[in-house]
Parts: C-alpha cells; structure tokens; sequence
RNA sequence: GCGCCCGUAGCUCAGCAGGAUAGAGCACAGGUUUCCUAAACCUGGGGUCACAGGUUCGAAUCCUGUCGGGCGCGCCA
C-alpha cells in the first residue's frame, strides 16, 4: 500500500468530478502534480501541490481551484480533515484509521513490502565493473560494483526486468600483455629462472598460478616455440583464470552478475562488422580527418584520415575512429556493436556504471544508441563513481601502482566484512568522493551508520525472540488491533515506514539507491527513540506481560518495522542481522 | 580552449519529483540506566545553501554567467 500513490489517485478523482460538474475545465496535465508527506508533521499527514501547479492552466486562482478540492477531498474516505495553507497547498490530515490498515498490509507484504510496479516489466540493463581480466579487483572497483549492484536490486524491487552485465575486455592489447606475462610464469613454474618481471608485464604474484596451471596442462612444449603458436592458448587460459579470480572477488561482495559478454567474441561472430555496416548503410560513417586533440597532445599523434563514426550528428563533442592505422577495429567500434548488441536483445534502458574519469564516454554512448535505435528509442544512463579515499585511524592509506603496493578489494571485504563495505559504499551519493576509514566502519557505536541500522534490526528480533518465549507471538494482520498504536512515537514510525514505497520508487526513477541507506538510518534513528521512550514510559513498552492483545499487536508492528528495515536492507545487499 | 561532476553549519554530509520556518551525524554544553540490548535516547546554540542574474505564485533544487576544486578531452582499454 503506498499511501501517496492512493492520495494521488483521490487527487485525480477530485478533479475529475469537479469537471464532470463543469467547474473545472477538463483534460488538465497532471504530471506536475504530487502527493508527499509534508516535511512540518504539523502541516499534515499528505500535502499536495495540486491547487498551485493547475491554477495557470485552469484559468483559476489558486485559492479558488484549492477550496474546491479541499471540499472533495475532505469527504473522502480516511480523509479526517483538509484544510488549506500558505500558498494553496491542500494537507490532508489522515484518520487515525487508515494507520492499522496501513500496518495490516504492510505486514501481509512481508518481504514485498515496498516494491511496486513501476518499471511495468521494462527491460534493463545495468552493466558494471567489466574490470579488465588482466589481475584481482583493486579497491577502486569496490564502489561501482556495489552501486550497480544495489541500484540492479533496486530497479528489480520496483519491477523493471533487470540483466545485470559484466563486458569482458578480452580483445585488446592488455590481454595480449597478460598472456606474456602469465607465459613468464609459465616458464618459471617449469624451473627457468625469470628474474625480475620486466617493465610492462604485470609482476603480480597472482600470475603465478596461471603460469603452474599452463605448465601442468601444456607441459614444456611451448619453451621452444614462437609467440604467434603460444599467444592464443595462453592468453585464454589466463583470461579464464583472471575471470575466476574476478568472480570470486566479485561474490565475496555477494555480487553474482548473470551475464558476462566477451569483447572478443564480438570478433569472432562477425557482430563488429556487421556493426560497421549497418552504420555505413544508415549513413552515419564516413572517411575524414580529426582535429588534434586539446590538451596534453599524445606523442604519436598524426593527421590523417581515417574511418569515423558522425557521432556529433548524436550530440557528441568530436566523431570518433572506428578503424585503426593497421586497419584493425578500434576499442570504440567493439563497443559500438556490443551496444548493438544490447540495443537488439531488447532493453530500453542502458546503464553503466563508470568511475568517474570514464565522464567523456557518456555523449558517446548516447550518441551510439541513438544512431542505431533511433533518437529517444533507448535511454542511455550513466552513473559515474567518484573515487573512494582510504585511511587508517585518520591517516590515508599509501597506494602505488608498482608491484604488492595496491589494495584489492579482497583485502578490503576480508578485514570489514562484505556488509560493512556495502553499506558505506552506498552511504554517500555516488558523484561525491568518499572517505572509508578501516577504524570508523567496523566501530560498535551509533556514528557508525551500518552498525545504528544493524542495530535497530536485532533490537526487533531481539524483543521477538523475548516476547516468543514468554508466550508471545505477533498477531497477524487480520487480528492486529493496530489501532491501539496511538503514541506520537509510534506513530513517528509508522508514518516514516508509509514513505519507504514511495522513497522506493523516487529513488529507481533518479537510479539513486544511496537513497535507501538515508532512509535506513532514518527509520532506525526513529525506532530508537521509540524503543528509549520506553524506559520512562512503561506503557510504551512492547512486552506487557498482564496485556495480551496488546503485546501481540506489538509484536506484528515490530514484525512489519523489521520488514521495512530488512526490504531495504536487503536491495542494499546488506544482511539484517538478528543479534550483535 | 572545450566537456562532465562538485561547492549547504566549525568538520563529514543529506535535502525526496521546484514547495511551507534548509536537516542529520560529529564536535561543544547539559540530562536519562532498580526497566524488552545505555552498543541507545533526550535538550541546547550554530547557516549570505560559493557569487551574480534569470524562469516561476514559489529556487539549495531548473537556466545563463563568474569564481573555486576534481576528472576527462589518444588509433590506449
């Protein structure tokens, strides 16, 4: 039940009637309208703006279009009063009954409390991390992998069909330099000694492996053969191994993405070039020059022309190569067929997650998509992470690029666990710089957002498992009399928990799920207070051992806050815990 | 030079889809425990929403410009 959307609903009836009776013009644009708590609980339980959006287009004065509405909406059903205040808002003050049958369906809901159908089954795809396979996940990966994955969760809980993607950069020269640096190990493992990893190799010791595993499948034959025999199997073989490596950092963080589309095979289907000719054919490649580049100006820049794809006829700053000085395809050209590819399996939302040096993509991107479904057939988002900052007790931690001296993702899920990271990552909008010190987020006090929210959930389970042995049992939602939920403390929750679907689905429309964890907080910090206001209230207590009924009731309202705060735990990818 | 992101309390940040008197945590000052987890709660002060225009009944929010900070502008991937 998401209370504003009902409002909203009995806004439109409203005004409906008010037309049927001739007082209203007809056939309005109501998209301007909406139905959201008021941020003064004083003003009301539902506000809305209607009264001011329509007055223009109705030929009304506000006060007017207002009063006439007011009087509709007064008479409707759990409506207590609706009065009108500052400039033509309307705020509706709910009937005390309309909270049990609030609480009553949220607690039917259970684990569905919150979601809707907004995405009415649109089809979605969140591409994120696609890290290219040439070695572990570093820390930097932490951020994008968790929001595309909560913000996946998300759009799934508000019903859009979701395909969560990770694009395997298999194809390029990094690959190559992977299979001469896992051909190094190789050698090792076959008792040669290497000495020092040359520079441009990769020196990580997580090679290592690959090169036994190479020994041990191929043997030594490869020692006396050129590169072009060797290349090709010890490249896939490495690939394979890094991606494994990958995906077991990956579900370390509880990510499992259900696709993993290889760069490579775009090659060798012929999609690439089909891609160019389908592009060609549509007018939109052609043979031209491109002006130097600004800024730092690369070394082996040379004028001449090339293959190019229009794309500032889509919005783009520059057109982009399609082809190589050797003719080979460029990164950009995989990439315009794998958004073809997408484009073709049906989906009307492309999302990719980037970091945020990635920003000059975005227009290129959109302008593919547009080039190939057609302008605003397939809507291209992106979100772009900003960097995550480390520290240790207050001091950042040292990075550099050379061998050992990063921190991978695994060092970081391995020291605070798997939720911790998650929740923090999503903790902060995603285009704001984040600060993650090792010492703050796995402190047991209530400034550690994971842990006050955490704590909430197993204060609830702790209270059920309480009242279930002294006989206790939450009532269920038919025998509930929530009615009897009448402090300004519960309802101070209650209210908070009847914005949870409608937060639900702001957040999906603005792909925000950062949303949630405020909200988490929110609903915690209000479920505290009530449980403190407890101890000097006896009857607020929620065992009351000589009240029965009202204890059971106590109880379901326990069950159905432990809903909201493990619904929204749960797209965050966080476990609600039962004790601490 | 151009493009994208950011600028809100001393600090770290929210601000929901343009709404009413801009919020939270930290820090600072004070209070609450014979009682379901005090690992918590309550009370208090603190603001030129970077700046200047514009749109609007209404702007921290949208548009333009300026200043300051970050990132990007390769036939790399």
């Amino acid at each position: 039940m998401n209370l504003f959307a009902h409002f909203h609903g009995l806004v439109e009836q409203a005004l409906q009637a008010l037309a049927a009776e001739g007082l209203v013009p007809g056939g309005l644009d109501l998209s301007r309208v909406v139905a959201e708590p008021p941020r003064d609980p004083s003003h009301g339980d539902v506000s809305t703006n209607a009264a001011m959006v329509l007055a223009k287009p109705a030929g009304m004065a506000p006060k007017a279009l207002a009063d006439l509405l007011c009087k509709k909406l007064a008479a409707a059903p759990d409506v207590a009063a609706a009065e009108i205040a500052g400039p033509g808002f309307i705020n509706l003050r709910l009937a005390p009954s309309i909270w049990p049958k609030f609480l009553a369906s949220a607690l039917s809901l259970k684990e569905k409390f919150g979601h809707s159908t907004l995405g009415r089954g649109e089809k979605v795809n969140v591409e994120y991390v696609s890290a290219n396979p040439t070695g572990p996940l570093h820390v930097g990966h932490c951020r994008g992998a968790v929001f595309g994955d909560a913000l996946a969760a998300l759009l799934g809980a508000t019903g859009y069909a979701v395909s969560k993607e990770y694009y395997i950069n298999d194809a390029g020269a990094q690959v190559d330099t992977l299979a001469r640096s896992a051909f190094l190990r190789y050698k090792e493992a076959l008792g040669e000694n290497i000495g020092e990893i040359p520079a441009g190799l990769y020196p990580g010791d997580y090679l290592k492996a690959v090169g036994e595993a190479l020994a041990k499948e191929f043997g030594p034959r490869f020692t006396a053969l050129p590169e072009s025999e060797w290349l090709e199997p010890v490249r896939s073989k490495a690939i394979a191994m890094m991606m494994d490596l990958i995906r077991d950092d990956l579900a370390a963080l509880n990510i499992r993405q259900e696709v993993f589309f290889s760069e490579r095979s775009l090659h060798t289907t012929g999609a690439v070039a089909e891609t160019l000719t389908a592009l060609s054919t549509a007018g939109h490649v052609y043979q031209g020059r491109l002006d130097k580049p600004k800024g730092e100006v690369p070394e082996d820049w040379e004028d001449r022309e090339q293959t190019l794809f229009r794309s500032t006829a889509f919005g783009d700053d520059v057109d982009r190569p399609l082809l190589k000085s050797d003719g080979s395809y460029t990164y950009f050209a995989s990439d315009v067929a794998y958004s073809r590819d997408k484009i073709m399996r049906g989906f009307k939302q492309l999302i990719y997650i980037l970091g945020a040096d990635h920003g000059g993509y975005v227009k290129r991107l959109q302008a593919v998509a547009s080039a190939i479904a057609g302008e605003g057939k397939v809507q291209v988002i992106v979100r772009l992470c900003q960097l995550v900052k480390l520290f240790r007790n207050g001091e950042p931690v040292r990075m550099s690029k050379r061998a050992g001296e990063f921190v991978t993702l695994r060092d970081v899920v391995d020291e605070v666990g798997p939720d911790v990271v998650r929740f923090m990552m999503l903790y902060r909008k995603n285009e704001a710089p984040l600060d993650f010190d090792f010492a703050k987020v796995t402190e047991q006090s209530k400034d550690n957002p994971v842990f006050y929210v955490q704590y909430a959930h197993a204060r609830i389970s702790s209270v059920l498992r309480n009242a279930e042995s002294e006989g206790f049992k939450p009532a269920s939602p038919e025998d509930a009399e929530f009615n009897l939920l009448t402090d300004e403390a519960e309802l101070a929750v209650i209210r908070r928990m009847a914005a949870f679907p409608r937060l639900l689905e702001a957040a999906a429309l603005a792909h925000e799920p950062h949303r949630i964890s405020f909200y988490l907080y929110d609903l915690a910090s209000d479920f505290h207070a009530l449980w403190n206001k407890g101890k000097e209230a006896p009857h607020l207590r929620f065992i009351i051992p000589a009240q029965r009924q009202l204890t059971n009731t106590r109880m379901a309202f326990l069950a159905a806050i432990r809903y909201s705060l493990a619904n929204g735990l749960s797209i965050l990818g966080v476990t609600p815990v039962e004790e601490m």
